[in-house]
Formats: C-alpha cells, sequence, structure tokens
DNA sequence: AACAGTCTCAACCGCCTCGAG
DNA sequence: TCTCGAGGCGGTTGAGACTGT
C-alpha cells in the first residue's frame, strides 16, 4: 500500500509565497492558532497544501524567530552540536534560540561546512581528512601546513604557535561585509530577509580553537536559557545581549500566543541535554572538563541511539589521536595559546559588534 | 553593459515517527 | 497489534542575487 501524497489537488500552487499569502496566514494562525495544518489552507483561503503553509509558517513568519547573521557564539554552538550529533538539524536548532532547523542547515551548508572543508577538516566526521589537505589551506610560510592536526598540536603544546602561522579568523563576528547592505528583497516583495555576503577570511581550526576560550559565554548562554531568561531578560551578558537583542527587544506577549510553550520548550530542551551539574557561571570555568564531561554525555546518547562516533568531539578538540590520557595535555597546551588575548579578536567584555573586531 | 559562473536560502519532496482509533 | 493520518525532519532543488571578467 502507497501512502498518499500529502499534497494532492488541482491548482495548489507552489514557488515563492506572495505578501499576500503571508497576511492571510499569519492573519488565520493568529486568530485560530497552529495546528491541523491540512485544514488551514482551505480555512485560510489560501491555495497551498497544509505543509507548505506550515513550513512557511514555522521557517519564515513565526513571530519569535530571529533572522540575520549567526553570532559567534551561535556557531560554536553549531560547531560543537554537530560534532556530536551529526546532521541532527531539529536537536542543534533548540540550542539556538529563535533560530529553525532550516535555518541552521541552510548555514552549516553554506558557511559552516565549506569553513571545515578548507581547513581539511571533514565536516561529516570532524576529523582531519584522511587524504591531502586542501592545498587553500596549505600556504603557510615554511610550508607549513595550518590544517595539519599534528602541527597544531605540536605548536600549541609548545607554546610556540603564531597567530601568523593561522589563517585570518572567520567567525560571523569578523566577517567582513563586502556589499548589499541595502534592503534586497525576494518573491515578488514577499518578506523575505536581507541577503548579505561576506569575505570569507577564515580558518575553522582558528574558530574551533576559540570555542574553548569562549567557554564561559556559552556556558552563560547556557544558563541563561536554562533559566528562561533568554526571553525577557535584560540582564545577559555583555556578548550575550547582542546575541539576543533581537530577543529582548521583542513584544513577544503582543502576538505571539505561544510564548509560554517556547520558553518551556527551550528550557526543557537545555535541561535535557546539558549536565546541569557544571557550574556554568563560573567565569573561570575550565572548558576542557566541560568538553570531557560533555563529549561523554553525548556519547552515552549516541550510543543509546544507535551510536554517533562517540570520540567525535574529544578528537575534535585533540585534532590528532583519541588518547585520551594525553587529550587534557593537549587541551592545556591549546589553552596557552588561546589565552593571549592579543591574538583574540575582540574585547569579550564588550558587546559583540563588528567593530569591535580586528 | 552584458554575460556566465557562483552563492544563498526559501521552498519542496519524500521518508520517518508517533499517537489515535 | 495493526492501520492510518498528521506532523516532523533532513536532503535537495532552483530562483534570484551577487561577483568576476
Amino acid at each position: 500500500m502507497s501512502r498518499k501524497p500529502c499534497c494532492v489537488g488541482e491548482g495548489l500552487k507552489k514557488g515563492a509565497w506572495t505578501t499576500e499569502e503571508d497576511k492571510k496566514l499569519i492573519s488565520y494562525i493568529h486568530e485560530h492558532g497552529e495546528g491541523g495544518w491540512r485544514d488551514i489552507p482551505q480555512k485560510a483561503g489560501l491555495k497551498r497544501c497544509g505543509k507548505s503553509c506550515r513550513l512557511r509558517w514555522a521557517n519564515y513568519l513565526k513571530p519569535d524567530i530571529k533572522r540575520g547573521e549567526f553570532s559567534y557564539e551561535e556557531e560554536q554552538i553549531i560547531i560543537m552540536l554537530h560534532a556530536s550529533r551529526g546532521n541532527k538539524w531539529s536537536v542543534i536548532a533548540r540550542h539556538l534560540p529563535k533560530r529553525t532547523d532550516n535555518e541552521v542547515k541552510n548555514y552549516w551548508n553554506t558557511h559552516l561546512k565549506k569553513r571545515l572543508i578548507d581547513q581539511g577538516i571533514d565536516p561529516l566526521t570532524h576529523k582531519p581528512l584522511a587524504s591531502s589537505p586542501n592545498p587553500a589551506t596549505t600556504r603557510t610560510s615554511e610550508g607549513q601546513d595550518d590544517s595539519n592536526p599534528s602541527n597544531l598540536d605540536e605548536q600549541s603544546q609548545s607554546g610556540s604557535m603564531s597567530p601568523k602561522y593561522l589563517p585570518i579568523s572567520s567567525s560571523s563576528c569578523n566577517l567582513q561585509k563586502m556589499s548589499n547592505s541595502d534592503e534586497t528583497t525576494r518573491n515578488n516583495g514577499s518578506l523575505s530577509s536581507k541577503k548579505c555576503r561576506f569575505k570569507k577570511s577564515s580558518s575553522t581550526s582558528k574558530l574551533l580553537n576559540k570555542v574553548a576560550t569562549k567557554a564561559s559565554s556559552i556556558g552563560n548562554m547556557v544558563s541563561a536559557s536554562v533559566e528562561g531568561s533568554l526571553i525577557r531578560s535584560t540582564i545577559l551578558s555583555p556578548c550575550l545581549n547582542d546575541v539576543f537583542s533581537e530577543t529582548s527587544q521583542f513584544q513577544m506577549d503582543e502576538f505571539d500566543p505561544f510564548s509560554h510553550s517556547s520558553e518551556q520548550h527551550i528550557t526543557d530542551h537545555m535541561k535535557e541535554d546539558i549536565n546541569m551539574d557544571f557550574d556554568l557561571k563560573n567565569s573561570e570555568f575550565d572548558f576542557s572538563q566541560f568538553i570531557e564531561q560533555f563529549s561523554n554525555i553525548e556519547a552515552e546518547k549516541a550510543n543509546a541511539i544507535g551510536g554517533y562516533n562517540q570520540d567525535l568531539l574529544l578528537s575534535d578538540v585533540s585534532s590528532t589521536s583519541v588518547d585520551e590520557d594525553n587529550i587534557m595535555q593537549n587541551i592545556t597546551g591549546w589553552s596557552n595559546y588561546l589565552v593571549d588575548d592579543s591574538d583574540f579578536p575582540y574585547d569579550t567584555n564588550q558587546d559583540f559588534d563588528d567593530k569591535n573586531f580586528i
């Protein structure tokens, strides 16, 4: 027996949504709430299939959706979670308040994935690519390959890693806007987002390194999420003020009938996925310990659901073997380099803002 | 200015999961 | 326990914007 196709019917419209259609859908959901998607098109006077309506709402029209550039912290979270969970976009998106799985997926495919490949890292396994690294990354002086994990470890452990051997850092924080600051719309004037292009000038290896130094920020983010304070709080840490500025500015109660559920949703998933025994509020939080324990938690979960490589997160950080006896030593070596603020592209005590980056 | 190539991301497709009956 | 349908999810596509020549 074959399943009946979701969207069968004459005259169903496909393709980009118009402003008029958006208005109809928003108006209907505002009045009647979500659910019953199959019936919504008819009731709302739309020539669309229910599934299309649900996607349009969930990925674009829903009020509590944050659009635009991904922050540095968001990138870090995506990379970390992808390393431990793989292409579980909905799971990853749950850790990024107001981001949709589709947006996370797109951002991974168009930005982060390429960055990893450029650095000779397999985006699937987060381990160094087996074959010869991308020549584009083997451009350091004296023929050193900065994408080579052995080089990374060697240099970091000796404390001699110089920024000159690293490509220019590249998170969205220091991506340089090249063009198109004007309001460019698509879809015949529908509510499309601004389109931005950025000059690629970064190194994912370095990005991964920075994960370590920004652990406290992640901790703050997680803590804030768990406490439900992301939604309305105005006492977030400086960098988070920017990350979630739209959140705090958004008057969810004006429209969103689901505000409580969305807040609770985030909190529940954070509690579910993060070990709450961590002292995440501690500014001196030991990231290496965090990585180790978080990895173990994720590995257990992965095993329970069928097995994503349990060494991924640890190997991701150590960049080399999975010799666990040496992992902490490697991380310590990294930390020596990483805490060198002279190389850190922004002031962690200030708001996240392009102007704060080199 | 025109064209071709590249990039981005909204939207679609089809399979999967889960709950109701 | 089985069937069915609604909703969820991840992979893919293609229109349009952008860049380079």
